[in-house]
Order: structure tokens, then C-alpha cells, then sequence
DNA sequence: ATGAAAGCGCTAACAG
DNA sequence: CTGTTAGCGCTTTCAT
């Protein structure tokens, strides 16, 4: 580094201005000035500051990217969409892991307003983030993803959740599951509420009697599920089929599972909210509700740059769906072995 | 936006440089002046500008982290932990998704260099990145991880893919496989060559017969992977196992398997490097050569800010062991169910 | 079409 | 201990 303007200019020979013109490209200048300036800047190795630029012209080419944990399955695909429109416009991304934690999350966002970035996306913690008031209050426009904002104006990319959940339950119960059991997230999350509810809407919508005994929520960590499960498996009636709000719960459950040696599919039905990677590696696939994810983090950098041009009006909200991917881990017909040639196929 | 430590100085009736004293505080001033100042940039809600600042001061605390795709099960963590130590010492990371292409690459390695990085974490394309080479010539310290920068002084962290390598297929061998095939990714990349010697090395350590009918390289996708391992699986002298040299082609050879009816483990034996966390979720677990990939990021990050500190000297050369993750997928004898395995042995 | 000069917000001498 | 001043690299009037 070290090379500036003045050092270009004074290699071609020209004012110190007349090259920022060249650069910018946004004034007339005499095309052989120009072509000097421009052999200048590529012997010397010029490297535009682009902080200079920035603190100048007031305004930035760098967007702020608040998640709680990019070692989540769900989040690397957002990111990249992100990533994808913010290169698209030029723009680089500054990544925050704020793990869910409100101190955290508000530091990063005094870190983006310092920083002066021109917009930033937000996967909020719980319901208010904190982040995304102290960004808003900065001026900064901010668009949520995954969760909605409550009490703040800002823009929202989320899934309809409820409607997701609510299939997948719908599908369990209507193969012929009759005790599907829930286990829910934490409900300070609306994502854990909305599927929650869609668990019941389902339930309301086919006739079919919800039992408060089946319903364990505020799980957090896949043993947590594991263990409620072998709890409701060991217990009186016990379920015939789970539906997860997550994929690390559905992992919970598939151990549970395992360890009473019961058939997937057939012996006990399991479907999630989510679609890992590895669902379609079991033995009996996982029936999922895949979010479109790469098109969240699409949409969410769409919305964004739409404010940072300069749109104004009433928030955004931009819903998109869920797909019911349906496999075999929900179909209580079909034999575990179905695929495989070498045992007994019906 | 728009308060300026001017105006701070103005509300609490100092001067200029007062402010900015109390605020770095690095001079003495005086407790009382020093605590109007305090109120009057809370109740004016002053937020600094960090680019000012680095503008001014010639340094910057933004690092650069340019990787190939975020949605890549290797990546997130190691991005995490150099975010982790990156916020530890207040400075944010600049994330950037090359996609291997040397165009992306170098554009990335410009923007950083525009963007004034305090220095950069790469992961290489191939073995000579572009982009490294132009961070170093601007300047930026750089350090790589996963694969080394031939040519370049740069640091790097990595794991020893031979031993990993070497220490599945020797696990194999060992196990009463007695042809084990190789199902290999890219030799372009050093990482998939020393995995492929490692594969070599086992053999001749156990005076096992190298057959080059059972090696495969230059695989990329998953389904090229399946077709080589279906296309070894229906030859003459089949293999009785296979080593994958990364998870996606793990999931190829695991297509195949299930297309042929063949027990894992039982019928044929697998082992990969990588261990994915779906892994341990199959009904017979997959044995892998786990790297540690936060560990990788974290010393990754170390060695960045050593040299940000100012240390000098020779490049530094971490290179971290793999670990062999022995499950049941490699175990001829054992009945598919014979144990759930709930976590790795340390 | 171009040069000179001001100033973005900040820190660090340099005098008091 | 504090105020004044210069200047980081850049863009943009304002004159010419």
C-alpha cells in the first residue's frame, strides 16, 4: 500500500484531482490524460482506499450480517445468497456470530454502526433483537430473516411456518399415525411458536384429538429430545410418530428410536421441520419441511439493497413456503427393506 | 448517524481533543471534564467511526477470510472460530466466498486490500492462490489453512491428511478387508494428493498389494462417485471396502452400497476422510478421519494476529493431527445393531 | 477540461 | 492537563 492519488498523479503528470475524475469516471477528461493516468495506476500497483472514499462520499459498499451461529445447518446458505447479491453490487459483508446472546448481539451492532455499513441483515434473538432497534436508531436499514422483528419497523424474509408444520402433521395423520407427538423448540422464538401451532391446526383440522401428554416443548439440544422421547415411548400410551420443529431435535428422536430398536416408518413415524443433508442418507429417508434457504438469504440481500437505494414505505414482509418433502421415515406400510435386493420384498 | 466527536466537544464544552482523548484514553485529563464528555456522547447517543479513525491511525481492525463456499460442511466452523478470536481483540471479519474460481479470488484479495484488512485467513485455491500472492505483495499479512500456498511466504495451518489417511486404510487392512478401493477427489489439490499417498503409505506398511484397478481419482460430485464405486462393485474382482477421501464422496459410495443391497460394514467396508455430523446418525455409523476444524480456525487465527502484533520471521507451519473415528461401518463382524455409539472416543 | 482547495471524522504531535 | 493544528486518502465544488 502507501501508493495514493497524488502519488499516480504525480507519475502522469497531472493533477490530483484529474485522476480521481479518471477513476471515478464520472467527469470528462481528455482521453491520452486518461490513458496516462490509467498506465500510472497500474505501474505503481495503485490501490484505491475505499475507507477514504467511504468516509468522504458518507456512505459505504459494506453491509453488517448478524446470525446467532453460522455453525448452524441452516445458516451457511443464507449467507452465501447474501454474499451472492452483496458481491453482485460490489459490496463486501462484515459476518457477526451473536450466538443468541442480547449483549453480544447489541455490541455487534454498535460494531456495524461504527463501521458505518449500509445496511445489515439480522436473524434476531427471540422476538425484539436489540441489534436491529440499536441499527434502526442508527439510521441503518435492516431486514430480519427467520424470525420477524415485534415493535420495530424493519423488513422481514420468514417462512410460513405454521402452514409447514401443519402439512407435515396433516401427512402423518392422514397415513394412519394416530398418536403423533410433538417436540417443540423453545417457544420464545415465534418460528417454535408458529410450528407449534400448525402441530394443533393440523390436529383441529382432521378431527383429531390433541393430547396434551404428547406435546413436550422448550427443548433445546438433541438430548433433550432423546430423552423426552424414550420418556413418551416408555410411558402408558405411548405415540406412534413424532413431528420435530427441528433437525436437531429429529436427531434426538432418531436415537431414541434406535435405542428401543424401533423400526422407522413403520414401527414409529418421524417427521421434521427442516431439511438436512443427511435426510436423505438413513436407511429410511427422513420426511422433512425444507425451507427454501438459499432463497431466504436471496430475498433478505434483495430487500436490503432495495432500502439502501433509497426505497422507502411501509416494511416489507415477505413470506415464503415450506415444502413437504415427503420420504419413507413417515410410511408405515412399507418395509424396511423395501430397496434392498437380497432379503424378502413383498 | 452524524454525531461527531464535535459536536460531543461542543455539548460538554471542551475541546475537540479532549474528546478524543477520554475516548481512547490513552492521555490523562481531567476525572471531571472526562465525565461530561462521558454523559454528553451518551445523551447525544455518539457512535465513533471506525473508518475515520483507521483512516487516520493507518491500521485497520477488520480482517479478511476468504473461503471457497461457506456452504461447505468444513467451513463453518473454522469461520466461527476466527470470528471467535477476531471480536476477542475487537476486530470484525470480512467474509468472502471465492468458489475456487481465481477470478472471484483475486477480485476478493483486491477488495481486501481496497478495504485497508489488518490481514487475511485464505483458504488456497488449488496450491498457488492468487489471491494470497496479491494480499502479500499489498502488504497484508496472510495465513492459509486447509491447504498450503506453494511459492508464497505465507503461514499455514493444516492437518496431516496423510496420517489420517493412512491410519483408515491401515484400520481396514487391519479389520480383515482385504481389498480396500480409493475413491479419490481432485489431485490438483495437495490435500487429496497426500490423502491418496496416505492410502499408498497403509498398504505398503502392511505388505497389502496395491491394485490400481481399485483407485479412482479426480472425483468431484457425489454422483461420480457412486457411478465408480457401482461401476467397481459390478467388476470382476470387486472391492470388499472403500476410503473416501472427503464426506461428499462418502455419500456417493453410500449411494451405491444401498443400490446393491450390500450391508455396510458387514458386506463392505467404508471409512472417509471428514466426519460429517450425520455420520454417527446412520443405523451402522461411519467411520471417518476427523479433522479439528474449529481448532484449525482458532489457531488459524493466532498465528494471523501474531503477525498483525508485529512478529516476524520464518512462515509459520501448524499442521494439526487428524483423528481416526473408529464405527461400525468398518467392522465385518458386527450385526448392524450391535451398539449405538453415542460419541466418539477421545 | 483541469487545478486548487476544502473537508469527511478522527488522532497525534506541538505548544502552551 | 488542554487547545490548536495538521493531515490520513479521497471526492467535489469553485474557479479558471
Amino acid at each position: 500500500m502507501g501508493i495514493t492519488l497524488k502519488d499516480v498523479a504525480k507519475h502522469a503528470g497531472v493533477s490530483y484531482s484529474t485522476v480521481s475524475r479518471v477513476l471515478t469516471g464520472r467527469r470528462p477528461v481528455q482521453p491520452e490524460a486518461a490513458a496516462r493516468v490509467r498506465t500510472s495506476a497500474e505501474a505503481l500497483g495503485y490501490v484505491p482506499d475505499r475507507r477514504a472514499r467511504s468516509l468522504k462520499l458518507r456512505r459505504s459498499d459494506v453491509i453488517g450480517l448478524i446470525v446467532s451461529d453460522i455453525r448452524q445447518e441452516f445458516i451457511p446458505p443464507v449467507v452465501r445468497a447474501i454474499e451472492d447479491v452483496a458481491s453482485q453490487r460490489g459490496f463486501a459483508v462484515l459476518l457477526c456470530n451473536a450466538d443468541d446472546d442480547p449483549v453480544k448481539e447489541s455490541a455487534y451492532a454498535d460494531l456495524l454502526l461504527q463501521e458505518g455499513v449500509a445496511g445489515a441483515v439480522v436473524a434476531a434473538t427471540g422476538d425484539h433483537s436489540h441489534a436491529a432497534r440499536r441499527l434502526v436508531a442508527g439510521g441503518v436499514p435492516v431486514v430480519a430473516f427467520d424470525r420477524r422483528v415485534d415493535g420495530v419497523d424493519v423488513d422481514s424474509v420468514t417462512v410460513d411456518n405454521l402452514a409447514g408444520a401443519q402439512a407435515a402433521v396433516r401427512h402423518l395423520l392422514e397415513a394412519g399415525y394416530r398418536r403423533v407427538a410433538l417436540l417443540a423448540g423453545l417457544q420464545v422464538a415465534g418460528t417454535a411458536r408458529a410450528r407449534r401451532a400448525g402441530y394443533e391446526a393440523a390436529h383441529r383440522e382432521l378431527g383429531a384429538v390433541l393430547d396434551a401428554g404428547l406435546i413436550v416443548d422448550e427443548l433445546r439440544e438433541s438430548d433433550e429430545a432423546a430423552e423426552a422421547a424414550a420418556r413418551l415411548l416408555a410411558g402408558e400410551r405411548p405415540p406412534d410418530a413424532f413431528f420435530t420443529t427441528n433437525a436437531r431435535l429429529a436427531t434426538g428422536a432418531l436415537q431414541a428410536l434406535r435405542a428401543r430398536g424401533l423400526e422407522l416408518g413403520t414401527d414409529v413415524g418421524l417427521a421434521t421441520f427442516d431439511d438436512p443433508p443427511w435426510a436423505r442418507l438413513l436407511e429410511r429417508p427422513l420426511t422433512t419441511v425444507a425451507q427454501p434457504i438459499y432463497e431466504i438469504g436471496r430475498r433478505a440481500g434483495q430487500v436490503l439493497f432495495a432500502r439502501i437505494d433509497g426505497e422507502t414505505g411501509p416494511p416489507a414482509h415477505v413470506v415464503l413456503e415450506a415444502r413437504l418433502e415427503v420420504r419413507s421415515s413417515t410410511d408405515p406400510a412399507r418395509p424396511p427393506d423395501a430397496r434392498r435386493s437380497r432379503k424378502g420384498t413383498p
